[in-house]
DNA sequence: TAGTGGTCTAGACCACCTA
DNA sequence: AGGTGGTCTAGACCACTAG
């Protein structure tokens, strides 16, 4: 005889909730692993069915991964953020076997780094207070060898000190993973917003491209678990090479 | 003392595929009605927990709605999937009143109608042999009186006989409801390809561009619940107006 | 009021992973 | 072997919708 519905909403959707915050107050770890479902159910008294219910809503929600014999755990990061996924050069089979081998690894090129003051427009979009201390980079992606994305990224210094410290030059050339090893920072989310328009001088310099050329222009904005924003990227390629499929269901 | 796992698979998931088997056979006709749970659970013999949890497999796939209270309806047809939704005209806005009012409706017009055999191209993308009979529509959309978006249309003439009989002049602005209705092809699933072009000539002179001029191409494969493709569409539009968001989690 | 799907329980047993 | 999540059952009760 329990309560049916608590503050007007399922048991489950409740334990969800309360499970959510705990994640995101950092009880658990990202990469660490929740209480077994027998310890959550025992704990907050409530029958192993209704518990599940509640793990499956956080997993859609994309919180927690659950593995069949190993347990379930707070997700890292986020997979197929590459902005390459968004374009097809016709190089990428160019590499060192002729074959339909693996493609060359994309490679990461770190131009520039800058500590700022945000302007108005970044503040904006990381939320912070106008005037506040950012990071930019300024990164090149080639394919074979061949330069073919630029981006600008912003950070917000507070959470990316450790950045400043050794040379772009070493680093990774996955940022999120780095972000997280380094800064602890893990990117939960994202929103890409694609436009379309002209390169600028500098970029088109960059990518070895007129200026003017037509290009696709990639906002990005990256949160982490507690929904803050955590980056903000621009990033420009050709945009003959843009590529992007939509699946409607 | 059931069997544990049929053909290597569990339970709710062999209903869920034989449900789906009746579904796409057209046993139920999208929009209309299942059995009730208790009913499935009875003839196949399972627990209710079992048939809820096949349900909500074809739910997650976009087969069958459950609605609380009435029932589980087979879908009839995908929402949201207008071609507008990739781009951003300026005057969205200009309707009659000045004020922040709804927009004017999208107008849509049919210019042109034609029976042709398929080329390799549009045969190989719907499936069908070479040479088979299809319908051809040449379709202009409108924004507040501005020609905006142009797109060729191509149905195998077998599915909608229907659409050869009267003017297209009186088709509703609403393609799928149509095919829906007249034709009795409900498009259940689609695929949109983006890519950056240069306008060809008489696409640009049917949206008042100039030749070469910029342009997103949008290319469309339709599907009916059966995974048959029903329609092969590409869209021209303005690329400057072009805008698109991906959410990643 | 009758019928539908939604919630929750308590427990058995299975499959997977690690050690 | 011991712990984890996954499957399945049987049944009670609740919430929503329709006639």
């Amino acid at each position: 005889m329990t309560t049916p519905h608590p503050q007007g909403m399922a048991r489950y959707a409740a334990l969800a909730d309360v499970l959510r915050q705990r994640i995101v107050r950092g009880e658990w770890l990202p990469g660490t692993a929740l209480p077994a479902e027998q310890v959550l159910a025992h704990d907050h008294s409530v029958a192993l069915g209704t518990i599940r219910r509640a793990l499956q809503l956080l997993t859609e929600q994309g919180m927690i991964e659950r593995v069949h014999g190993r347990g379930t755990f707070v997700r890292s990061g986020i997979p197929g953020a590459s902005m390459l996924r968004f374009f097809r050069f016709g190089d990428e089979w160019d590499g060192a076997s002729a074959d339909g081998q693996a493609a060359q690894a994309p490679e990461s090129r770190i131009l520039s780094r800058q500590r700022m003051t945000a302007t108005a427009e970044v503040a904006r979009a990381l939320g912070l207070p106008l005037g506040a201390a950012v990071l930019r980079l300024e990164r090149l992606r080639l394919l074979a060898g061949q330069p073919r994305l630029l981006e600008h990224i912003w950070l917000p210094c507070e959470l990316f000190k450790a950045l400043e410290q050794d040379e772009p030059q070493h680093w990774e050339p996955l940022l999120y993973p780095m972000f997280a090893q380094r800064c602890h920072v893990h990117v939960h989310r994202a929103s890409d917003d694609i436009g379309f328009g002209a390169l600028p001088a500098d970029v088109a310099h960059h990518l070895a491209l007129s200026p003017g050329h037509p290009c696709a222009v990639v906002r990005r904005k990256a949160f982490n678990l507690a929904g803050r924003c955590v980056e903000w990227r621009t990033t420009w390629g050709d945009a003959h090479a843009f590529h992007y499929t939509v699946h409607l269901t």
